[in-house]
DNA sequence: CAGATATGACAAC
DNA sequence: TTGTCCTATCTGG
């Protein structure tokens, strides 16, 4: 489930898991082996996240860079290593525990320049405490793109993917295709703090649940009847099916390639 | 078993 | 907008 918060909470399991101390790294499937001699044997000093990136921090500045992209993931466990199934990219062996990456769209040991040059061309991440949404409200200010689609570009917001994005339109009443331009500051305040929220409950529960998790007081006022018995999301891949709010049947579009779902009624 | 699908990102047309 | 990458899982026959 590679959005922002997954990112976050695998940069917390893999400290608690194996920083501080040496680890073995090496590549099952051979596709990071170059890499995995670079830093095998180092002490993994810390992790950190950054949207949808994740960086494993080693002695002697190498950082491996992993981005999940749609299909990577990773499992961990406690030792010892279990022999390799499938098609590993990546393995870590360390006193506590391992870990398994499979499916990257990257994975690679860049040096401190390397990695600001990524943190340099992603908006802020509502996840990091650090981060000044000023920006990218001024991107989406004077943009006639969907809304949609700039809460998605890692360049404007890093960390929301799909789900967050459909879902913090819904929360916030507003239609995907609504242009950023039609945004008023006070509106993107909400849905910033909205995303904060809900990507923080994210970390915390491991998984996207944008139906129990309270609503700012405006998205409280404008959707005040929650199914409590509802799914876990309002209309990310609910097509066809009621409403939680309203009952009326939630729309499926394409949107850049996407799959894109929102309530004719509630949202507009 | 083949085929479709997936929470992403990028290049190429 | 389409194709490509990478892998696992779910679907239908």
């Amino acid at each position: 489930m590679p959005e922002g918060h997954s990112i976050h909470r695998l940069a917390l399991a893999h400290r608690a898991l194996l920083a501080g101390r040496p680890v073995e790294v090496d590549s099952p499937q051979g596709r990071f082996a170059e890499g995995a001699a670079l830093v095998t044997g180092r002490v993994l000093e810390d992790t950190s996240a950054y949207g949808k990136h994740l960086f494993h921090h080693y002695a002697g500045d190498l950082i491996v860079h992993v981005h999940l992209g749609l299909y990577g993931k990773f499992a961990t466990g406690a030792p010892p290593v279990p022999a390799p199934a499938g098609l590993i990219r990546m393995r870590l062996a360390g006193d506590r525990g391992w870990l398994e990456l499979r499916g990257p769209t990257a994975c690679a040991v860049l040096n401190p320049h390397e990695v600001a040059l990524i943190h340099a061309r992603l908006g802020p991440d509502p996840l990091r405490d650090d981060a000044d949404p000023a920006p990218a409200y001024a991107r989406i200010a004077r943009s006639g793109a969907p809304l949609l689609q700039l809460i998605m570009d890692q360049s404007v917001l890093a960390g929301p993917g799909l789900i967050y994005a459909t879902e913090v339109l819904f929360r916030a009443g507003l239609l995907p295709t609504t242009p950023g331009r039609a945004l008023s500051a006070a509106g993107f305040t909400e849905i910033w703090e909205d995303l904060r929220a809900l990507m923080k409950d994210g970390v915390a529960q491991g998984r996207i649940d944008t139906v129990h998790v309270r609503h700012t007081p405006e998205a409280m006022r404008r959707a005040p009847r929650v199914d409590r018995h509802g799914g876990e999301v309002y209309v990310y891949r609910r097509a066809g099916q009621p409403c939680l709010v309203c009952g009326t049947a939630v729309a499926k579009g394409t949107m850049a390639g996407r799959n894109t779902y929102w309530c004719p009624t509630c949202q507009s």
